[in-house]
RNA sequence: UGGCCGGUAGUUCAAUUGGUGGAACGCCAGAUUUUGAUUCUGGAGGUCGCAGGUUCGAUCCCUGCCCGGCCAACCA
């Protein structure tokens, strides 16, 4: 089959969402109107399950020429803050997504929604409830039996106006009473048993400050907020699916809705293997010191993964990448991994790193008139790839570091890396052949003596010879220390706190490791936050703050690494 | 126990009204390589959850069953 469309929607992406929004404009729903919101609590900051939201959200609005909306979610004084506010648009606009309009807040909404609450008692679909919340859990009955009815559910609607006036002047005690829909107590859909729609709550509002006594459900302040600005499309996670008739419900029973009522549809969150995407299980983290905070290198979360040095062009491609559909999945961590190496291949200047030195003695290096080792400048190339990214001069000398491993005294089976005997290349500058080696009292090598091939300036023999590997190395008398952090999975578990075990059982002890590495002069300069590829490491993100500090943001493939594992 | 939603390579997703099941990542092999990286080529890998039914023909439609997730906060 070949129609122009193949051509032009081959990169756009395709699922049942967009599905259905096609479907719908098609339908002429909304007068072809497409609208979208972002609607995070600000009770935390957000993680990469965020992002996949925040792209189906915002890449909807920009394919259907609509709108996104960046709306807090903010109807819980007690557990949200200004801080989250803040922290929430900084990692939205880090992520690279810019909110239609200015930013909203369902608390911009109490007003409306008060009328409308007392719309609904007008119409006899609403009351006071003088009940406590165990009482009411209690009558909501059990999954296949039914639910009790409350017995204020009959209450005259003067006496539920009078009720809930006071409840909203600050008459009455937290949680000495509720407002409820009068839906359905028998309703196999528990969501639908007269939920909560107001409690009492005598806290400060970070925003509306001491107005409110009473304070809105998620339930009744979502829906209606969605209305209220003009969202056509209102999409979120799986788990709100029981939540859709209620959704429904209130819009279908309110007179004034301002524009067409919205659509809800759920798709499933994120999940990636070895970590855990729950703001409670971060908030302990963090509390108990396991990770430095919510920026620890560690974390899945926005601000964690941008100290890392993850790229955000890497984290919406692979977000868009694994789609969006209604299977409740788990992501494998390594497929993140894949788009965060494929992007910083492309883009990161390469410099020469040392992480667990050795050193090497060049025994015929020479020496200039005052007896000291010559030094020469030997130009290296900042990207193999790209012309553009220019060379660096950097410094060798007859003394040098190495990596541990890359120098064996007994080299295993498909080892070609340094050994006595053998010749290696340092990457641009000589061919050097080693001889022997000191050893500590364990027989770990302290001190590599080689020797140099004075003609092999560059890397390469006059005659051509080949050698079966290539080194990094950096000039001990010129080296800069700096301490790297080396991290791993958080948790061991690839699904921790799956068949019902606990989730810090498989905390991973060993997730950070810190080691002095050795690095080329050139990283000296390094900028804050920038991500270098170490040449034959990985790459490593500068903190922001320490330039001398860095975080490896995700290894190499390891070729050598996968030949060792087959051989166990 | 009731309701809702799912089940397609190891993993995650595709397959446009029922017509020989594809991709990415991972894995294996080869080529290239002054990064055991990158890049390129090829390969292995499937009882489309199970069983019936409808049909010339079913991953797709119907029924039953099995397995997994969510729901009984005055959290979102």
């Amino acid at each position: 089959m070949s129609t122009p469309n193949d051509e032009t929607d081959r990169d756009s992406p395709s699922d049942f969402v967009r599905d259905k929004v096609v479907a719908d404009t098609a339908a002429g729903k909304y007068h072809g109107r497409v609208q979208t919101r972002f609607p995070p609590e600000p009770n935390g900051f957000l993680h990469i399950g965020h992002a996949k939201s925040i792209a189906l959200n915002f890449g909807i609005a920009e394919e259907f020429g609509g709108e996104c909306h960046l709306r807090f979610d903010d109807t819980n004084p007690e557990t949200e803050d200004q801080s989250y506010i803040d922290g929430i648009q900084e990692d939205l606009a880090w992520l690279g997504f810019s909110p239609s309009g200015e930013t909203k807040f369902a608390s911009d909404y109490f007003g409306q929604l008060y009328e409308w609450a007392e719309q609904l008692i007008a119409k006899g679909l609403a009351y006071v409830d003088d009940q406590d919340a165990e009482t009411i859990s209690e009558q909501r009955g059990g999954f296949g039996q039914p639910g009790v009815e409350s017995p204020y559910r009959e209450r005259s609607s003067d006496e539920n106006f009078d009720l809930f006036r006071r409840m909203k002047a600050g008459e009455f005690e937290d949680g000495s009473r509720v407002l409820r829909a009068k839906i359905d107590m028998q309703a196999d859909n528990m969501q639908l048993r007269d939920p909560v729609l107001y409690r009492i709550r005598h806290a400060h509002h970070y925003r509306t400050l001491d107005e409110w006594n009473i304070y809105p459900t998620y339930d009744w302040a979502h829906g209606q907020s969605d209305a209220i600005e003009g969202t056509t499309h209102s999409l979120c996670t799986l788990e709100f699916a029981d939540h859709r008739g209620l959704y429904d419900w209130f819009l279908a029973n309110i007179d004034d809705l301002p524009y067409e009522a919205p659509e809800q549809t759920e798709f499933a969150r994120l999940n990636l293997t070895h970590t855990v995407m729950s703001k409670r299980v971060f908030r302990r983290l963090v509390d108990d010191g396991h990770v430095d905070g919510w920026d620890d290198p560690r974390m899945p979360t926005l601000r964690g993964l941008r100290r890392r040095g993850y790229p955000p062009a890497a984290i919406r491609a692979f977000v868009e990448h694994i789609g969006v559909a209604k299977t409740n999945s788990v992501h494998d961590i390594e497929l993140l991994e894949s788009f965060i190496r494929t992007e910083l291949n492309e883009h990161a200047t390469r410099r020469m790193a040392v992480l667990r030195p050795l050193q090497v003695t060049i025994t015929n290096w020479p020496t200039d008139a005052g007896g000291q080792p010559e030094v020469v400048m030997v130009e290296v190339a900042n990207h193999p790839k790209d012309e553009s990214a220019g060379t660096r001069m950097v410094p060798f000398s007859g003394e040098l570091w190495i990596e541990q491993d890359d120098f064996k005294l007994e080299p295993p089976p498909k080892y070609f890396r340094l050994s006595p005997g053998r010749e290696v290349r340092l990457r641009a500058g000589f061919l050097v052949t080693a001889v022997d080696a000191d050893v500590d009292a364990d027989g770990h090598p302290t001190l590599v003596r080689c020797t140099y091939d004075p003609a092999s300036a560059g890397g390469s023999a006059p005659d051509g010879r080949k050698v079966k590997a290539t080194m990094h190395w950096v000039s001990a008398a010129h080296a800069v220390d700096a301490t790297v952090h080396l991290y791993d999975r958080l948790f061991t578990d690839p699904h921790p706190g799956s068949d019902g075990a606990e989730v810090f059982d498989s905390l991973n002890p060993s997730s950070r490791e810190t080691v002095a590495a050795k690095l080329e002069p050139a990283l000296a300069e390094a900028n804050p936050g920038e991500v270098y590829q170490f040449e034959r490491l990985g790459y490593f993100a500068t903190d922001p703050g320490d330039t001398s500090v860095f975080h490896r943001t995700v290894g190499l493939r390891d070729e050598w690494a996968n030949i060792q594992k087959r051989r166990q």
